[in-house]
DNA sequence: GCCGTTCTTGACTGCATCGTCCATAAGTCG
DNA sequence: CGACTTATGGACGATGCAGTCAAGAACGGC
């Protein structure tokens, strides 16, 4: 019985998405969404409540393809293990030093809002461990493959890995080229304990 | 012959350091600097120029009080090199749990700012590098006291040590706990390469 | 004491912004 | 077809914002 939306509304997130992470919250108005977007400001506010709400909503979907896109390029157990996780890290560097990569939203949001807003804070969190148990499955696959010693701790490392991946995003923001950046991920890849055979 | 200047310009720095360190740039209003230091905007205005002229020069402080803190914690030659670069880091991981601490105001312009803002990049790029220059000349020192191998390139171990360090500052942000935090710079610690003696 | 120079104060301008409201359009069910 | 529910789009109000300006205050030199 009632009116069917007009907009699709991932198109939408993803229009508000962009402009979250080119300008940040505080720096985004929701005249330029509406805008970016061809909706009346009514519209989004019927929608999606209010600016921070909509944030919230672009945040959490873009954690949710964060964790995906890790499960999904790390899952697996046929041997490759250490080769995906080479290629997982390597990327990252790469993609954090094209100019036109954005730094992750996952990043600018924390950074900016996540003193502030409880919500955010505890979502880059539990993202955060997300990504960390999908590199920790991974090396317990290396260990079982021979790449790792299985003596080592897979969740320290895996949290050492995640801390690497995230510092890379940061120095790649600065605007650190990125042979720089896969050479120091080949430095943590090349620091990790192999088996003592 | 001038009248001279009532505010110590020092302080007023601070006090904007303080309101950018907390809100951001585009969170923080001129209004809310002007009350917070008790001068008037023009005054403000007069003595810093505008709005990106302070946060440069709020930035520019920042950074090169990081650097000499990196330099004064990580110099000398006195065969305590690697307790140093511990402390250093544990330190750092640390003070990143508090919930009190803010976040590195490095961190929070650059994630906000340096993709339109080349002096903020430039700045932030210089600062790394120049704090990978303390991490590496401490490493050398470790390297002549036997504590790291001296076949390792430094400077590619104090580039993965710089990441850490960033990525720490990463986490933290998320509300990541000390211990955790500690964990992951004593793993980071613990796999650098020691003498094959 | 007087003058010129610089600082201070706070009011002011013009514009951006958040969020609301309402008249209207577009569907659905009976 | 008509009534009802929901979406739309733009105008609106209130506030906030960056930056300017003018009138007065504080100082050193003469």
């Amino acid at each position: 019985m009632p009116r069917p939306r007009e907009f699709d509304e991932q198109s939408v997130l993803n229009a508000a998405r962009d402009q979250f992470w080119a300008t940040g919250f505080a720096g985004t108005s929701m005249d330029s969404i509406a805008a970016a977007t061809g909706l009346g400001k009514g519209s989004l506010y019927g929608a999606f409540g209010g600016k921070r709400e909509l944030f919230h909503r672009v945040f959490d979907d873009h954690c949710t393809a964060a964790i995906d896109s890790a499960n999904h390029r790390l899952g697996g157990d046929d041997g490759q293990a250490f080769a995906r996780l080479t290629a997982y890290l390597l990327d990252h560097a790469t993609a954090c030093a094209e100019p036109s990569h954005r730094g992750c939203l996952l990043a600018k949001g924390t950074a900016e809002l996540s003193e502030h807003d409880e919500v955010v804070s505890a979502r880059a969190r539990k993202t955060f461990e997300s990504i960390n148990q999908a590199i920790t499955a991974d090396l317990e696959a290396c260990q079982r493959n021979g790449d790792i010693d299985p003596a080592a701790d897979a969740r320290r490392l895996a949290g050492l890995l995640l801390t690497v991946h995230r510092g890379i995003e940061a120095l790649g923001k600065a605007g650190t080229d990125g042979s720089t950046l896969r050479g120091i991920t080949e430095t943590a890849l090349a620091h990790l304990p192999r088996p003592s055979r």
